[in-house]
DNA sequence: TTGTACGCGTTATCAT
DNA sequence: ATGATAACGCGTACAA
């Protein structure tokens, strides 16, 4: 079978039509350029040469302009896909990249320029998702092009981001009942550690703008105001928010001494590997352990028992993003709204 | 905050540094051309001007390559996002595609012509996940790039699959017990219909090459060894793999007179939709009803009961076709090894 | 309505 | 080791 060294090009195919580039490229673009019957012909004709289209190349370098839209993610692109959150989060944006018949380019922060900057050209405009770890940010935000910048505050771009302070707060203050209660935290990625680990009264003072820190900070102020004791040493670092993790952590929480009856989980993967660990230990959701949540990804409403949780409508905010960027007119909410689910681990 | 119109270009740094275009472009592409100290001076200086590497169209309108590998997704992105499977072959994938410092571009295999095909220039090869659905996969393939295929066979391509009858017999055989088992097959998308329904006798007649259709061969072969009965009336379509829409084949299923004790999943998704719903109808699983699910996606080890299911390796799957892009000689399963994963669902 | 010609930013070849 | 220049495929202003 033979292999076509090199596709056809607009030059070719204009000429093995009889026509000029010209014609061909308006039959493609500007539709008005010419008569229907033209365009339909050239079309049906190119197609069947095998040209389907101009060179994206060639037409983006032309018309400083790709149609092609970038996500940089904060982690790794394997960790997102994995990530239930990061996952919905894409689904949202995708749907809205598509509704504009836009191109989506995945590309993640924390990869070097030298491996990356070339692809960071193409793209008409970014979605951070999450704060960059290297400093694409910077080259990207260079370059002047638009950017959305989502679940973190870069002060010099458009930013969509939940109140994650209240919100956890607000979860806790459900889930306490008075100052009896004896409570543990697990906390997304709060200290430079690989490890899970307890946190100890001077990581505490760290003042960070990070999502962990927020939330950490809200349920304290929920603890205070329901005159809750909370050592650093009931609190908990992961490094990174998967179940096999998170389940080390949920471990340790539960069988420490004196054990707790409340659980503040800053993800629902956290939440759901307590009620797992929980379960298998025999200890009773929500009866002797209660359980918050915070995301509401999809499994927190089927786990058994269902799990209590703040929802930060993901997909929504993939939408509002891609939205914002779009449509710069576009209405957004830079302050998502979340909204509490109280479900069966905190009845 | 005066923000650059236009990005530097090669050009103008080189002018502004007082070299070469072809110097700056060498600092950047050939080491070797020029000494340590220079080209670490032009690295250095140029990222302080702004200018971070060559701009990806003009690059690969140049050298016809632009380091952009593309994933054809057979449904859209955005319920492949959702969808675990699908998920995880993309993280395999991306794995893969970042060790050798490639980009990401995902389109999808519905989206027609006109929308996409300008984009379909860009990546220097393609991964196809999935039976494509429009005409993209005859597009592309006519430009000549390297192509691989996975879970279905083009015929004219490299291909990535596994044995779907005979890993879908392994599980039957495996929860049949004997002629007096009553057995449901809840099926993936195997008819033309948006709805949840169930087979006729005649929609058994026909054939096809479809994963759903291999793997209701592969039962149908399992309940013939063991003599047992299945009724075309016992096997569900179902139009999209969800939990909420399988969730109703499930409920349907193993409600049905008379009530089945065997229930044979080709995903985990309906697995898992079965388990949810036995649980609510006081059905105990294993005892009063089997279950095997296909994929085995990370829930399924997670469950309660954990579930009994065949492993597709999907992430190995994203990496095998990965590698198989990027290295023509790398060695490659074209058949991957799928494995009886025994559960609680079955015992 | 159609054709011609230039330039988009880069790289490779060929000189120097 | 470095500089000049043609060519990659296309879009559009302008001329016809």
């Amino acid at each position: 079978m033979p292999r076509r060294k090199k596709p056809l090009n607009l030059k070719e195919v204009s000429k093995l039509l009889g026509v000029s580039t010209a014609t061909v490229s308006n039959a493609f673009n500007r539709p008005d350029q010419l008569s229907k019957k033209l365009r339909e012909k050239i079309l049906k004709e190119t197609a069947e040469l095998g040209y389907f289209g101009p060179n994206l190349a060639a037409r983006s370098l032309r018309r400083g302009q790709s149609d092609v839209i970038a996500v940089v993610l904060a982690d790794t692109l394997s960790y997102s896909f994995s990530d239930p959150v990061a996952s919905q989060f894409l689904q949202g944006v995708s749907d809205v990249i598509a509704e504009n018949k836009k191109q989506l380019l995945l590309l993640s922060s924390g990869i070097s320029s030298t491996e990356q900057s070339s692809a960071e050209s193409l793209p008409d405009g970014f979605i951070f998702y999450g704060a960059p770890k290297g400093d694409a940010y910077q080259r990207i935000q260079r370059t002047g092009k638009p950017i959305i910048a989502v679940d973190f505050d870069p002060g010099n771009a458009p930013a969509i981001n939940i109140d994650n302070k209240e919100a956890a707060k607000k979860a806790a203050l459900h889930a306490l009942r008075g100052s009896d209660d004896r409570v543990a935290v697990i906390s997304l990625n709060l200290l430079d550690s690989d490890r899970v680990s307890r946190l100890t009264a001077e990581d505490l003072e760290i003042e960070l703008s990070v999502i962990a820190h927020l939330r950490l900070t809200g349920y304290m102020e929920a603890c205070k105001e329901k005159s809750v004791e909370i050592p650093a040493n009931m609190i908990w670092h992961t490094p990174v928010n998967t179940p096999e993790v998170t389940e080390i952590a949920a471990y340790e929480a539960i069988t420490s001494h004196p054990r707790p009856n409340v659980v503040l989980c800053m993800s629902d993967v956290i939440a759901l590997a307590v009620l797992r660990t929980a379960n298998k230990l025999g200890i009773n959701v929500p009866e002797d352990l209660r359980v918050v949540g915070f995301d509401d990804i999809p499994e927190a409403s089927r786990s058994k028992p269902t799990l209590t949780t703040v929802c930060q409508q993901s997909i929504e905010k993939g939408r509002m993003a891609a939205k914002a960027l779009l449509d710069p007119d576009a209405k957004v909410e830079k302050l998502m709204q979340t909204q509490l689910i109280e479900r069966e681990t905190t009845q």
